[in-house]
DNA sequence: CATGAATGAGCGTTCATTCAT
DNA sequence: AATGAATGAACGCTCATTCAT
């Protein structure tokens, strides 16, 4: 709804002229810090510096410190921002007739996002939902994909015992694979993306009698990010 | 059951002039330094420090340095190590007469192995194999398990398109998500591993018609280590 | 009772040609600056950021420094209002009867007022009084001050060589004191108080006869504040 | 016994000839740092940063931080290295036949060793005794000052009331006004130095009849080192 | 050779001060 | 005049690496 990346929808001030006219700076340089930090994590990983990302943005570091309290609390953000672009994703993806499309679906989105962000695949797990606003979106995102597990498994279109809980376990190992594979060949996931994807939920037309003993059901919500 | 340290069978210069009497110590030495680094990055990650290292291995930081030339080095001593591991690893299911379960044997049991120690994940990543002797087991150890996966082809066992360079970068997967569950559920990584030894190749009775279009060839050894 | 802000009486400009109404404004921005510091600095000492100092006075930062050139000037600033209210002890004092009570009244306050502000005895150390206003405080307060100790000389209540410049260096060892001390006992500086008290002019009754050799005649001032 | 710092008498290896020749570069550098340290934190307080006190030493900071923990244990090294002087004037006072010529010339000892040293009157309050040595030369101190005040007492050459728990208190009060003047006129806390000296324990002759109510008893060791 | 003392760039973070709005 | 966003030097501290012993 209000997204803390000041990427696409800013409220925009429709009924006055200029709310705020000092927070243009501000605003500005915001979007800067932020567009930095995710371009300069998704390339370098998590160890690029405050002053790094303030360079890049063109801004000094206390500015950084300004908007973001911490070092974390600048990845919670941008972790943020990516939990907004699944559940947007997913909320499209479960609006496919097909339960097991909606999945598939999903799944190779969430991953192609995984792929794309070194940062991801780390920052998901060490920055906690700080916000209420974060807690409220990874909700959210564990509904809609609930639903679309649901739908599939009353498709018997999922391998048995999977859960909504083992969606983000899978995209963080193709985020892994991506992340070792994106200086030579950054297409190189693909082939495991859909290697687990069929495995999981295979396309339509044959249905895998693989017998999956699930071992004990997965610490809930494992590799999305941790409780607070 | 597991050399830890690579030095036990060093080929002795036998031709050269002078027979060096402290290789005695240095390989001694070296081994010490191998151990607890395994230690410890098992256990602790990829931030102990060399001084840590060197405490543990009862020897002085400097005798660290004459051993590897720098950290990344080291790590590349313990991927070299555990390559060890695994040629046995793979030597040893190899022997088995069906290569199905020559190969799930492998798969696991390689799994089994990344998820032991916290560092080979990213240490795999970011050190390129610098010795011959890594090299060579490197080359010996795809020989080998380029047979199990050529006799489980031969089976049918063994989804389509699959290779033998797609082994390292499925255990590396696994090898993710051990590391970030090993604190709350550390055999968590079992469900997926299972999934994806199932996907590959299935436990005798089924046969997996999954239609996999590989995509764009793996660049071989993507997932291994870099190239020097 | 004891007026924080010393702007209350500023000298009108009345002569001048234009009125500046707007200096209502800034007189009362500053007041409010002036007592935010005052409490502040008290309760936490001297590291009080002027953030804090301009959000618990209700302004901006910017506003701070436009009152008071930088902190030193903003320190100054109370030691200023804090002469005011010295002043006004030593007035109350000086009325009475007897030198010896007029003086052992003063120092006893005076010590009370260093003792109930944690910032002060740091303070008057380091910032010069800068404004005329201030010099002139001090001036008075040391034509109040030296009233009563030549009364109290005359009364042959005060120890032989004290003077009226003494005055400010003992209440300042009391401050120190109570610095140390507020946490734990914060009264624990009375002991002392007292001690320094009856040294200098002990209670009606008996008469020193302790032979002070003062040392060389103190830097007049010494201990009140640094020359600009 | 032995010298935090580095002082005077290193415990000579006399049986040996080099028992450890590496540690020369260490313990002269070790030397270095602490000179340096006193020296800067006697001119411009507590708060020089440990770059200064390396680069005054000439070393790296680095080189400072692997013989100190931390800032506070520097701190605590200089502390604990004055204490070795108190214990030791306090030894040789304590030496005199006359408790009243004792006390007096530890009192006046104890406020020139402050008055020398801007940091040590914050120092010793701030960096808790935290070696064992420390703790027993502060024992050691109280044991000895404690001997003196009571012969003192027994002479009834001290002010009732008076305990060997106020001396730290005393002195501390003559350090802060030393910090005052050390700039203008480094002698002037003799002056008062005096006046108290006089006012606890008057010189050979009078006896002051002040009537001391002493206030409920101070906490105990208030002025010394906060309790660990 | 082995040692560990020394180094110093760099980290995350703070805050007095400036300046565009 | 007032604001508060921006700045960046500096802080305490770490640790990979070098080099005198």
């Amino acid at each position: 709804m209000c997204p803390v990346v000041p990427g696409g929808g800013y409220p925009r001030p429709v009924t006055t002229t200029a709310v705020r006219p000092l927070r243009a700076d501000a605003a500005r340089n915001r979007a800067l810090i932020v567009d930095a930090a995710r371009r300069l994590f998704a390339e370098r990983g998590l160890d690029v510096t405050l002053h790094d990302v303030a360079e890049a943005a063109g801004v000094g570091v206390g500015t950084v410190y300004r908007r973001f309290p911490d070092k974390d609390a600048l990845l919670a953000g941008l972790v943020t921002a990516k939990y907004e672009t699944l559940v947007e994703l997913a909320e499209r993806a479960a609006a496919r007739p097909s339960g097991r499309e909606a999945l598939r679906e999903y799944l190779l989105g969430a991953m192609e996002l995984r792929a794309s962000d070194r940062s991801l695949s780390t920052a998901v797990m060490r920055a906690a939902p700080q916000t209420e606003q974060a807690l409220a979106l990874r909700a959210r995102l564990s509904e809609v994909v609930g639903g679309v597990v649901e739908r599939a498994h009353a498709e018997h279109a999922l391998r048995e015992g999977f859960t909504a809980d083992d969606v983000p376990a899978v995209t963080s190992m193709i985020g892994s694979i991506a992340d070792r594979t994106r200086g030579e060949s950054p297409d190189a996931w693909r082939r495991y993306g859909l290697l687990i994807a069929d495995a999981v939920c295979p396309p339509a037309g044959e249905l895998p009698p693989l017998v999956g003993e699930p071992l004990p059901p997965p610490t809930s919500g494992t590799c999305a990010a941790p409780r607070p």
